[in-house]
DNA sequence: TTGATTACTTACCTATTGATAAGTACCTTT
DNA sequence: AAAGGTACTTATCAATAGGTAAGTAATCAA
């Protein structure tokens, strides 16, 4: 079973991405996991530190969704992909970049390092499935690849923040329709 | 000149666009206008009240760009849609929508009522202005006129918050790439 | 000229925020 | 058995949050 420290990530992750980072306070994990506010400190003595380890935990998760893909074909990884955020969605999140980068500006220099580097982590291995894809004839585009990537990755991120407004399947809309123009 | 009330709404909205609707407070707007902090209050009762005026705003506003771009080609529409989008973020700030999707759940429903009605006001919009461009074939697409601008206004949604992030010119590199796609 | 209305200020309040210092109970290691 | 680390709790704090009640100065309408 996780250690109360990982827990804390998990339930840090889900209010960032529910609520927004200035929207959740260390009471809030703490009621939750039925320990004291002091114990929370005592794992990440400031906020930010606690954002970072979520970034962190972000960070590893893909990289770890990129190495159970590696040997898949490119349509299936990207179909893979959007997926992903599909049940983002379905679980009334939003993608952890997108929330990070509405509270920018609260957020301390080494975290938005952190936030930049998971960015072009999942830009950079977009941009290269897109690549190989197209080499081998399995995915259609005309722009360059970055920014083919760039489209869909925007497409997805603020789908997800979409959806929690318009109610409506807007979000399959969209994903039916990036996978539609891909392999046309 | 503008009135107190006009001023705590424009200043309001810039918070929120740029840090976040639960990151500013009353006592910002007092020290930036050199009010008391009761004299906001006094104007916008609860936070929730200023929060629907500056949706409100953005509502009259997109409505008066309509209605501007109401005689212009298609094509301009689009461009000129899309150029909005450049210019704030080259003002470091956020779409409104994506603002407040990222902080909903800290919205009541009477505010997030009025977000979905800006939403759809936009949405709306683009998919008349993509049909009519269609038909006369300025622009074209395949997929169904709204899945198409939903696939538009994602890309900026998102592009104005990746930017943020990248720091680079990937906002211009998808703006772009939409108009090469819609005219090719 | 009085009375109401508008746009504030002064003065306050309670709750919560992120945070810290000091103590405690329980393992380990030596 | 002693010493040290780990994972907490208890207790406390200053700052800030959103919010209200009561007062005031200026304008305006009858």
């Amino acid at each position: 079973m996780p250690s109360t420290k990982d827990k804390i990530v998990q339930l840090a992750d889900e209010h960032i991405r529910k609520n927004g980072y200035n929207a959740f306070s260390y009471a809030d994990i703490a009621k939750t996991l039925k320990i004291k506010n002091a114990a929370v400190h005592y794992h990440f003595p400031a906020k930010t530190d606690l954002a970072e380890a979520v970034i962190h935990w972000h960070i590893e998760n893909f990289e770890n969704f990129k190495e159970r893909l590696q040997e898949k074909d490119e349509l299936l990884q990207v179909k893979t992909f959007l997926n992903f955020y599909n049940s983002i969605q379905l679980s009334g999140k939003i993608c952890a970049v997108g929330a990070f980068a509405t509270d920018w500006n609260s957020m301390p220099a080494s975290a938005q390092e952190l936030v930049r580097k998971f960015s072009e982590l999942i830009i950079n291995w977009l941009t290269e499935v897109l690549e190989a894809g197209k080499e081998k004839n399995l995915l259609t585009f005309e722009a360059p690849a970055r920014t083919e990537a760039l489209k869909i990755i925007t497409n997805m991120f603020a789908a997800t923040q979409l959806a929690r407004i318009t109610n409506s399947d807007d979000f399959a809309e969209i994903k039916n329709a990036v996978i539609e123009e891909l392999t046309k």
